[in-house]
DNA sequence: CCGCAAATTTACAACGTTTTAAATTGGCGC
DNA sequence: GCGCCAATTTAAAACGTTGTAAATTTGCGG
């Protein structure tokens, strides 16, 4: 057993000796300096543990490489090698490729714990979850091309559900205060969100996928819903309905307002009857709408043309249609939003208008790291067309 | 400007005064070890900046309160803080809730970064999310349920997704010798699941959604998907069908022998006719299960007896069957899973057997905290029972 | 008032990384 | 050989937390 280090105090005990032996070997002696306030320091001789007996490591990550471990390896300095594998200008390139190869050999990756404790980022995206988001898959395509666009880079996706307890404000707030992500993707924006303006206020990188009406612009991903609306009501009209009507959104959501007037400029221009349900919205349980649809269909003056904005409100129109023993193509035509194969797959007879969500998670997570990156938000704003490739039969 | 600190090696340089200085004003002095190698050292002598200049800290995290706030506002030390919030047995009970107080007050939440760097202990919760899953919200249901299993923990949800490139032992690979979570959770498993077998050999955390056939027990959920099959097809039967069928999932997960086993166990019990369709699963994509059901029941002595262990799957046997004039519930049956409301809501026909998919993602989450806290994984296996409450028209 | 044990509080080091500021090296002109 | 500049490498401190081991305080019997 051999004395490698020792710390001693200016006071009584202090060991002479021990210090001279210490600095002939190069080993470092520590004057520690006392506590302000009270003198309490009283003398401390302190031998560290034989070299052989390894300092017991946490047992979760025994063994795995450090920067220490390619520096001790390549004899360069702990500095030298985090430079080296950041890519900083001032190292050699010789070096450079050296700590790489052996980087790669020995599989170091670096510890994010480590990362983001010294540098504050997180290298975390965050997705609030909404849970009346469309049941068919809307999280999971998002979340693909979120996956997608985080590939080749240091960020992982952590989901923030909404479901829970709180608001979605507080989560968001949450997430701020606490620094628990570099960055936040949520959809369902209403005109004067107020996640949006909590954001804006504390200057949080986002990306919502949909608009808002604040004066200040920020990143969006947003589906074109008064195109879709307005080719929908379209094509109803070309294949010779009389009466149209569309299931809209929520009232408070802003795509509600850019439905309506793809509509309504639709049957305007077309002078032709409509209606809009009142009492019902896309948010409404799939029993809700095919008993509303079964219900109204019995009744005097029907609407023979639907525009469904969402797969489950589609199929709930064409059952409450067939109760009432309506053939869809035939006695009715229903102009849906795709966002899943199911549908299609399902009912070939129901016309589609495809919004492509994995594309628009896929952006979205772009403009993310754009937006963190500092990029000026007014480029970062895409508005998805609808695409009208369809065949229409 | 004063020295409060000085560095100095025993080397030509050495400026033994200002040693001397600190000593008496009770500043550190640092005698540098020299290097192993080459001795490179020349003196160094260091002075500090002032003590009014901040030092600039890090921007995303200004003015956030730690254990160093909470310790000046009562005066303590940042350990006694630390133990104190941690409710340690050492601490008075005085000052542990005058420190709990003060850390209420001002908002006081522990760095996760600094937390895991020095415990190892990540507090993150890893969900594999596969891209196969049935697309009626498999995903969103099992992570509903797994936030509300975390909800007051402080464990995180992270995705990571198998979309892209790379196997799910990739993915499961990566977590393990990285240390990105402390757990793991996914489903669709093999009977020798290559990834339940790398966990296993690493004495890593994990729940599996579906059973396994190793000798090494571990923590799981399932359905029970025997009883679901055996049920659905006596069903059937009891509803006076004459020749049932059954599409299975793929052969290499293991619920494909249970569901086989359920259904040819009511099979064989009321000696009726079945077939199996061995050109198709349930991951088949569902214009492939509606094109397979229209031609066979073209074809001579079709099955009218049909149970669907999933949502998608039945709605593409009532197209396929409806294609070719077959009415719901005078022609033929169906008893299908139901893990959502779509199902039930869209065609009431449809006889459902109910998977709770949500529970199946809290008993996870609650199962892996107590394989993590080191409970025996033999208590940690949930096998639920299909609910047999639906009514039966 | 002393000694001693128990109760409570404390300093220091460490986790693995990045940043700052400084030291070292090499080359070049004299 | 010296001085100087640029290129390269370096030590040390810091991020916020917890574990270890020690110091300090308190209480109590004499």
């Amino acid at each position: 057993m051999q004395i490698r280090a020792l710390v001693a105090s200016h006071g009584k005990r202090f060991k002479f000796c021990a210090v001279q032996d210490c600095l002939q070997r190069g080993a470092p002696v520590w004057f520690r300096r006392s506590t302000p306030a009270i003198q309490r320091n009283a003398p401390v001789s302190r031998i560290e543990k034989p070299a052989d007996s390894e300092p017991a490591r946490n047992p979760s990550r025994a063994g795995k490489p450090t920067l220490k471990t390619i520096a001790e390896m390549t004899g360069l300095a702990i500095t030298t090698v985090s430079r080296a594998l950041g890519n900083a200008p001032q190292i050699s390139e010789n070096t450079r490729r050296r700590v790489h190869e052996v980087a790669a050999e020995i599989g170091y990756l670096p510890d994010r714990a480590a990362q983001r404790l010294k540098t504050g980022r997180t290298n975390v995206i965050s997705v609030l979850l909404d849970p009346h988001e469309e049941i068919l898959g809307f999280g999971t395509s998002i979340m693909h091309g979120l996956a997608r666009a985080l590939q080749a880079t240091p960020y992982h996706l952590i989901v923030t559900p909404n479901f829970l307890d709180g608001s979605n404000v507080d989560a968001v707030n949450y997430i701020i205060r606490n620094g628990m992500a570099d960055g936040l993707i949520f959809s369902r924006t209403e005109p004067f969100d107020p996640r949006v303006r909590l954001l804006l206020e504390n200057g949080f990188p986002f990306v919502t996928h949909g608009r808002t009406e604040f004066s200040t612009p920020h990143a969006f991903v947003d589906y074109d819903n008064y195109a879709f609306a307005y080719e929908a009501t379209r094509r109803l009209i070309v294949k010779g309905r009389r009466k149209v009507t569309i299931i809209l959104p929520p009232k408070r959501l802003t795509f509600h307002q850019h439905m309506l007037h793809g509509f309504m400029t639709a049957v305007r221009e077309a002078g032709i009857a409509y209606e809009i349900p009142d009492t019902l919205d896309l948010d409404s349980p799939a029993d809700m709408i095919r008993d509303y649809v079964r219900r109204r269909s019995g009744e005097p003056d029907p609407p023979d043309g639907f525009a469904c904005p969402g797969e489950v409100s589609a199929l709930a129109t064409i059952t409450g249609m067939s109760d009432q023993g309506f053939t869809l193509g035939a006695e009715y035509d229903i102009v849906a939003k795709q966002t899943s194969l199911l549908l299609s797959q399902i009912q070939p007879k129901v016309e589609t208008i495809y919004e492509d969500l994995k594309a628009a998670g896929e952006a979205m997570g772009q403009l993310l790291l754009q937006r963190i990156a500092g990029e000026p938000v007014e480029d970062l704003t895409i508005l998805q067309s609808p695409q009208f490739g369809f065949p229409t039969p």
